[in-house]
RNA sequence: GCGGGUGUAGUUCAAUGGUAGAACUGCAGCUUCCCAAGCUGCUAACGUGGGUUCGAUUCCCAUCACCCGCUCCA
């Protein structure tokens, strides 16, 4: 068990930049705030975590576990544009919120337009201490909030809030809200990257860069229930970069504004979503966990009612998988949100494009003498386990970070071989006798086997002791070495990375130990 | 967005109003039969832009980036 306290991000930071896994983006023009770049190894680590999803979400999803109705899980895969037409963003609320200054209110977590919103202050035009009330015209603010106006200082008259002098902004009861003061200074929040389409590049050819994968699943849905035979309940998987204007990036690759998510809509009768919910939730947590992320370090986390996204404000809720990373501790940073987005986009889809969108399911409704069912008529409802691709190896970079002061080279990543970029090295113990020879066709024959599966490094240079800490930092977990008994004895040492203990094993058989030892599990 | 801090080789640090020194890394050679060993050599830095000055890495201003604390995270 390691200590998150003893890891220190700038020497997890340091150690990504000496061996190769992250950089800092544009760093010979001074950087870019925001952006990262991934280097030999940290591309590498990236797509072993972005394969993995793929095979345990897409190919064999959840290893082949049955879902709650007892059944194979169905997923197919999806891979669509990074801009889509502008109209999707505004039926899934992307836009609606962020065009205009905004106010937020901190009791109610309630966003408001800054310009519609509206406020009850004195006739008088003396306020005598008493607040301001808020509210939103033809909603049940309006009056709710006049009978309290009324009962703090008589008559009251409505005006503009972006009439209120700044000083006064801490008086002021939002809609909904007891107490005073809880509002934001208004604020334009462009969080989508904006664009132009075509070489004219007016305003009428405006698009953006998608803010979340998911909508791009949502708006072929349609096209996926008619041209692939799937049928509710199925998931629609998919892996790509998504750009969000961060307001304040920070924390390394944690919060950047552009990344990569690794988003699944999992289709289901809205009767069952509760239970897919549930089974999702679970799966997702247990698969974090296979990948190294077992300690404490990892917990799941159920929303509060009043942080639900907008999508999600009914049904069953969303939970959060977290990781305790070094700048959040003892907090939680999120590393993938597992929602229940009840029909919230697909109903949307259906209104701003009036395209029909609801799936006829012939295995519903009442029993025809024939056998059949008559069939039912629906909206699906979704549930999303929607996980960062960036974040999660920040997370394997966080855990698999050691020290362990009894070494000549104390500092060493320990990451799961499924992720690790290198899978095995090998080496000569010294660069003569015959013995780089042997490395050299062992090397050749190992990487024939096991291209697929990741990187077989080769190096016959110096000390094998820096050999071996070069591996170590990398998270290399086993390191072949060709030594003097190995022309007599056809044999090598194998060096456990995790336990710097070597094994001897024949020549011929290195290949079904590296087989074992890293990917079976 | 606000406040504080920091920017010198790949990393970690030093010095200096007269353009920089080291350790480790990296590379090459020698050596080397097991954990960053030894010897020799090489590569390699003052974030960027202004200003002051005869001269700025050093002082000033701006900017960019990173870190910490708030804020924010639809």
């Amino acid at each position: 068990m390691t200590i998150v306290g003893s890891k220190s991000m700038d020497k997890i930071m340091a150690l990504a930049k000496r061996r190769g896994f992250i950089y800092q983006a544009s760093e010979i023009y001074g950087g870019q705030s925001g952006f990262w770049d991934y280097g030999p190894l940290g591309a590498q680590l990236k797509k072993n975590l972005r394969d993995a999803w793929w095979e345990d979400m897409v190919l064999n999803p959840c290893g082949g576990e049955p879902g709650p109705n007892g059944e194979p899980v169905r997923i197919v895969p999806l891979d669509t544009s990074i801009i889509q037409h502008p109209r999707v963003w505004e039926a899934s609320g992307h836009i609606a919120g962020f065009s205009d200054p905004m106010v937020d209110c901190r009791e109610t977590k309630q966003r408001y337009r800054f310009d519609h919103l509206m406020l009850y202050v004195p006739v008088s035009g003396e306020r005598n201490g008493k607040p301001l009330f808020a509210f939103m015209p033809d909603t049940a603010s309006e009056q709710k909030q006049k009978k309290k106006a009324e009962k703090a200082f008589g008559e009251a008259r409505a005006v503009p809030l972006s009439q209120l002098p700044h000083g006064e902004w801490s008086h002021v009861v939002a809609p909904d809200a007891d107490k005073v003061g809880t509002l934001t200074e208004p604020r334009a929040f462009n969080l989508m990257f904006k664009t132009y389409v075509g070489a004219t590049a007016t305003e009428d050819d405006v698009a953006y860069l998608r803010p979340e994968t998911a909508q791009g699943i949502f708006v072929q849905f349609k096209n996926v229930i008619d041209t692939t035979r799937v049928k509710v309940p199925f998931g629609i998987a998919q892996v790509g970069k998504a750009f969000r204007n961060e307001v304040t990036p920070r924390n390394f690759t944690f919060r950047s504004r552009e990344f990569e998510q690794m988003e699944m809509e999992f289709f289901c009768h809205p009767d069952s979503a509760h239970d897919w919910y549930a089974f999702w939730r679970d799966q997702r947590m247990k698969w974090w966990r296979g990948l190294g992320l077992a300690g404490e370090n990892l917990q799941l986390r159920v929303h509060e009612r009043d942080e639900l996204a907008h999508y999600a404000k009914e049904g069953a809720g969303t939970s959060d998988v977290e990781y305790r990373f070094p700048f959040t501790a003892p907090g939680f940073g999120e590393l993938e949100g597992v929602a229940h987005r009840s029909n919230y986009d697909l109903a949307q889809h259906q209104k701003y494009s009036r395209v029909q969108l609801e799936y006829f399911d012939n295995e519903r409704g009442e029993l025809l003498p024939n056998g059949g069912h008559k069939g039912e008529r629906y909206l699906p409802h979704v549930i999303e386990p929607a996980a960062g691709l960036d974040r999660g190896v920040l997370a394997l970079l966080c855990e698999a970070y050691t020290e362990d002061p009894a070494r000549a080279s104390p500092q060493l990543l320990l990451l799961n071989p499924r992720v690790a970029p290198i899978k095995a090295a090998v080496f000569p113990l010294v660069n003569k006798d015959g013995m780089p020879e042997i490395s050299e066709k062992l090397y050749q024959d190992l990487r024939r086997r096991f291209w697929r599966r990741g990187m077989i490094e080769h190096d016959v240079k110096q000390a094998i002791g820096k050999r071996y800490a070069r591996m170590d930092e990398a998270g290399c977990p086993y390191c072949i070495t060709v030594d003097g008994e190995s022309a007599a004895s056809h044999s090598v040492t194998i060096r456990d990375r995790n336990t710097a203990q070597q094994t001897r094993v024949a020549l011929d058989k290195v290949h079904e130990f590296l087989e074992l030892n890293l990917f079976v599990t």
